[in-house]
DNA sequence: ATAGGCTCTGTTTTT
DNA sequence: CAGAGCCTAT
């Protein structure tokens, strides 16, 4: 162990310094954006284990899985020893961590499934379907899920919520709740929760077993929140609870980039700390190494217009830079290409891609950037809003996997039977039923009943993925998928992906991939639930490892806690960014979220920033709509920017 | 009755 | 570019 006092004294400024070595007891470190956050809990971690704190009675709670890795690999090179047993991850992990072993105290068995969200709009559909009422004049399932989200992470009930959201609507609140109540039935049925459970029943647990909650009270004596302003009540209720024995709670966070409020999270979780933690240490980390004064002057003023936050003042400490340009191509396209030719020109100055990106507010900002990044070679990478685990080809051969190790598990044997010819979502459901709602593909009595379930039309092909069922013993499953994807690859899957996908030979190396993920779990349990919980953030890292030089696209939510040199901000214009969906549920608190929103993408960059509010947009019916810039750039006094032109719109024929 | 192909429409953000 | 809705073949 080399470090020392005056290691941390060398490696922190004095506000870090205070953060990371500040003795017992609750604290809140209010962080403006590239102030060296990550920095600060690192050094607390490896603080805590030089005294001489067992990693193990650490809960490090991050945003994404990829943050705890990060912080967990960076800690463990200052520390030099491992810290492996320290429990780090996001909430729904930790969460899952615990019921995996207490299930039952919930009402759940420990071998639960994880509904992904594609999963849990089919069971919503279901149960729709048992309500009767899959009328086109009732709510969508998207919309029904919004609301049971809604009330979940909210820790309302979903009685009082839809009575102001269907206030105007037809929608008689009272079927609203029967769906929910057949939904979470359906759930309870198949053994399956999703995500919102996993939070849900992750506190439930701790308020109804307080022996269970004391054990982890005892273990926890120090618990780490990292992006606490995007803690929704459950998750603040639950970090409350784990850390209220030995009270040593570090809240890390920036009220000013609380943008996750659609999803429940509260800020006044953050604005409020001060008041049940009154002996909380406050510390202020205000001096930023990442932008330049004049991108940071930018940010100041258009987080200003914000109503209720903490005062925090970025001091910059940087040389003054350039200022940031604002640009008003005439139309998307002219915006794409103003964005190619200043790629170029740093590209020319030696620039490398992998320092830029491009931020936006909705994916479909982006589509027609990609089409002229692709006409021009420039190569990009893009966190895309579908994820490597919710495509359908990989759904499809993890349902053979969940069919063999949960005998339950209804929707991967309903997936499973859809691959087969005449069989869809109603034959598959009666099917399960006939089969009492089980499947064991170990007993021959079962197979034989569902070969003969199976319409004609189907059998041939069912019979040749049969015998791969069974080959191995059901808890040596981990071990044998490798094996056993692939003959399903040889006899069945393989074809189908010729039949029904354009690209059938890239889905193939995705499953090839899947094969090799596979081996690095110990169990098919903690191989299902990873997947399930592993978002697409998390993916990149490891991924796209390989490290290509490519600009990168992504939405200002997959932004968050990155930064880059030069970053680029498209349609910042009324209805875009602010998103005019963003402003319809609550007018004020949509606006605030949207201006905080905007200041995260401004504060992504350190040395450049460039942004970008077309004149007009095309629409798919061929309309041209005028787009006034947003009211975000209102705010911005017009010296702080520096005005360019975007040149002339591509040539076009009207007719 | 239900599967599956075909057409049309209209787009937030994600663990 | 996907998801809902409509239509026809099984």
């Amino acid at each position: 162990m080399t470090a020392t006092g005056n290691f941390f004294e060398r490696e922190l400024n004095p506000e870090q310094l205070a953060a990371a070595t500040a003795p017992d007891g609750p604290m809140l470190a209010l962080a403006a954006a590239g102030t060296g956050k990550t920095r600060t809990i690192v050094y607390r971690v490896a603080y805590l284990v030089e005294r001489g704190i067992d990693p193990g009675r650490i809960l490090l709670l991050t945003f994404t899985n990829k943050a705890a890795h990060e912080m967990l690999a960076r800690a463990t090179d200052l520390v030099g020893t491992g810290i492996g047993d320290l429990w780090g991850g996001t909430f729904h992990h930790m969460a899952n961590r615990m019921l995996r072993r207490y299930a039952p105290a919930v009402g759940y068995r420990n071998d639960y499934t994880i509904l992904d969200r594609d999963d849990s709009l089919s069971l919503i559909r279901k149960a729709l379907r048992a309500c009767g009422i899959d009328r086109r004049d009732f709510l969508k399932p998207e919309a029904l899920a919004g609301l049971f989200g809604g009330a979940a992470n909210r820790d309302m009930r979903l009685r009082d919520l839809i009575e102001d959201r269907l206030t105007g609507t037809l929608i008689d609140p009272a079927d609203v709740v029967k769906v929910h109540r057949k939904y979470k039935e359906l759930k309870l049925e198949a053994g399956a929760m999703d995500f919102d459970d996993l939070l849900v029943f992750g506190l439930e647990l701790f308020r109804q077993k307080p022996d269970i909650l004391q054990r982890y009270q005892e273990r926890f004596l120090h618990v780490l929140v990292d992006e606490y302003q995007d803690t929704n009540p459950i998750q603040s209720e639950w970090v409350d609870l784990v850390a209220a024995r030995h009270r040593n709670l570090m809240a890390v966070g920036d009220d000013f980039q609380s943008i996750y409020g659609w999803r429940g999270a509260d800020y006044r979780n953050i604005l409020t700390f001060p008041e049940r933690y009154p002996d909380a240490r406050i510390v202020k980390l205000e001096t930023n190494y990442r932008s330049t004064p004049d991108i940071l002057k930018v940010a100041n003023r258009c987080i200003a217009g914000n109503p209720r936050q903490f005062q925090k003042t970025i001091r910059p400490t940087r040389e003054p830079g350039r200022k940031p340009d604002l640009c008003r191509p005439p139309d998307g396209d002219t915006q794409a290409q103003y964005v190619i030719d200043k790629i170029d020109g740093l590209r020319r100055a030696g620039h490398c891609l992998k320092e830029i990106a491009v931020l936006y507010r909705a994916h479909y900002h982006a589509l027609e950037l990609q089409l002229a990044l692709t006409r021009a070679s420039i190569p990009f990478v893009l966190t895309s809003g579908i994820r490597f685990f919710e495509q359908a080809h990989i759904k499809d051969v993890c349902s053979l996997l969940r069919v063999l190790h949960n005998p339950i598990d209804g929707m991967a044997f309903a997936r499973l039977l859809c691959l087969l010819p005449r069989v869809g979502e109603r034959t598959a459901e009666t099917i399960w039923k006939k089969l009492g709602y089980s499947f064991d593909a170990w007993q021959a009595e079962q197979k034989e009943r569902l070969r003969s379930l199976l319409p004609a039309a189907a059998r041939p092909f069912w019979k040749v993925i049969e015998p791969l069922l069974d080959r191995c013993h059901r808890d040596q499953l981990i071990v044998a998928a490798n094996e056993l994807l692939q003959q399903f690859l040889k006899v069945f899957y393989h074809d189908y992906l010729v039949q029904n996908f354009e690209n059938p030979e890239r889905r193939m190396e995705d499953i090839e991939g899947l094969r090799e993920f596979i081996a690095r779990f110990d169990s098919m349990e903690e191989f299902l639930s990873e997947t399930a919980l592993l978002s697409n953030l998390d993916r990149t890292a490891e991924s796209d490892g390989a490290e290509q030089d490519a600009i990168r696209l992504s939405t200002v939510h997959q932004a968050k806690g990155l930064e880059w040199d030069h970053v680029f901000v498209i349609w910042l214009t009324d209805g875009m960014f602010p998103s005019s969906r963003g402003l319809s549920e609550n007018e004020e608190e949509g606006e605030a979220e949207e201006r905080r929103l905007f200041y995260v993408a401004v504060t992504r960059a350190r040395s450049r920033l460039f942004l970008c509010a077309p004149q007009c947009r095309r629409t798919a019916n061929r309309q041209t709509l005028w787009c006034t810039q947003s009211r975000f750039l209102d705010e911005i006094p017009a010296d702080l920017l520096h005005k360019v032109s975007a040149g002339r719109p591509a040539f076009r024929w009207h007719r």
